[in-house]
DNA sequence: GAATACATGTAAGGGGTTACATGATTCT
DNA sequence: AGAATCATGTAACCCCTTACATGTATTC
């Protein structure tokens, strides 16, 4: 149920329409909380039916109106509440991991196309972090003090990024692991 | 669609009953893949009614009967048919992420319980995950020469230890990044 | 006597993915 | 003329989580 409190955290840092929410979870929430279109919309339907946000209809010229979506009072409670009760730390659920332990009776070289392909997204979206980083936080251009709310959204960055330079060095090592392997037939052909 | 394929290759591994793929869902596999055993019951009767896994009852003294599942023919075949497909690299579900940029509209202080629980929970994975690999592959029990499947399990489970790593790194951060904020009260109250 | 391990399920509900659907405007 | 951007939705299906349900044997 946590859509629910990222979308609520997003529309308390600028309220927006579902169409903007769902760019924001392409972008900057998307590095810890990936959404599309269609659930945007119907959770937003369902939040304010359970009035915990409010609408605006803003009427545009050259472009189809657009709902304003903002937190309500309930809304906010309703994240305060949730900030206040634990969670449960996440487990994994990692594809590319069953793939690797499958090719075992399989052929390891099939599976080294497909790390690299990964090796790439991971690289680009390493990129992308990057350069978010220094453009909103540590560039010329980035405001001097960072306040409260700042410095929160670039202690999580800091964990996409942590993320993906791990990520890229243990695809290195599944390479290298391959590699090794080429060589020999699959063995485990139980 | 991967918990079929991480059953196809446990199965593989070694046949065994819902109830034993259970608990090992909770060890290693539980590294890269998480399963209860309602779902796996579910998937295990669905993929046996579509002829890709072959049951045999086991009666046992002492203790209820069980029902040994192995993979069968085409239970292979729909395994390599995925290996040799594509699959997009992971997106991310971070509930703490969500929390922490909430924290900014409420009192960062009232989160750092909730991310020390965080890190003893990914401290106590990573020495539960340090010690599988000491038993497994690196320590003095372990068979001198691995083979292939081993090799790969390894790698995984280097994976797995990358990450809970990184996770502690960032954890300790994150508390950093709190305590700086500590005496600051909430600023983006908008 | 209570807790844990072994063993297998059903049922309800919620969340997420994929496909389908529409329509105006702007850019190449 | 075609593609991309802005903008909002419906419908079907599948997967996952949580709660409920049952029963024996062993260990503390």
């Amino acid at each position: 149920m946590a859509l629910d409190h990222a979308i609520l955290v997003s529309l308390l840092e600028k309220p927006g329409s579902g169409y903007e929410l769902a760019r924001r979870f392409d972008r900057s929430i998307g590095y810890f909380w990936t959404a599309t279109h269609q659930q945007i919309y119907r959770v937003l339907a369902r939040m304010e039916g359970d009035g915990l946000l409010a609408v605006r209809e803003v009427p545009q010229q050259g472009r189809p109106d657009k709902k304003e979506y903002s937190v309500a009072g309930p809304g906010r409670s309703a994240l305060a509440g949730w900030l206040h009760e634990p969670i449960e730390p996440e487990s994994l659920r990692h594809d590319l991991a069953v793939k690797i332990r499958g090719v075992a009776f399989d052929d390891p070289a099939a599976l080294v196309q497909e790390v690299e392909r990964h090796h790439r997204a991971h690289s680009d979206r390493l990129a992308r972090y990057l350069a978010g980083e220094l453009r909103d936080f540590t560039g010329p251009d980035a405001p001097a003090p960072l306040d409260a709310g700042q410095e929160l959204q670039h202690v999580v960055l800091r964990g996409g990024i942590a993320y993906e330079r791990m990520t890229i060095a243990w695809l290195d090592d599944v390479l290298a692991t391959l590699h090794r392997l080429g060589g020999t037939a699959p063995t485990a052909t139980a």
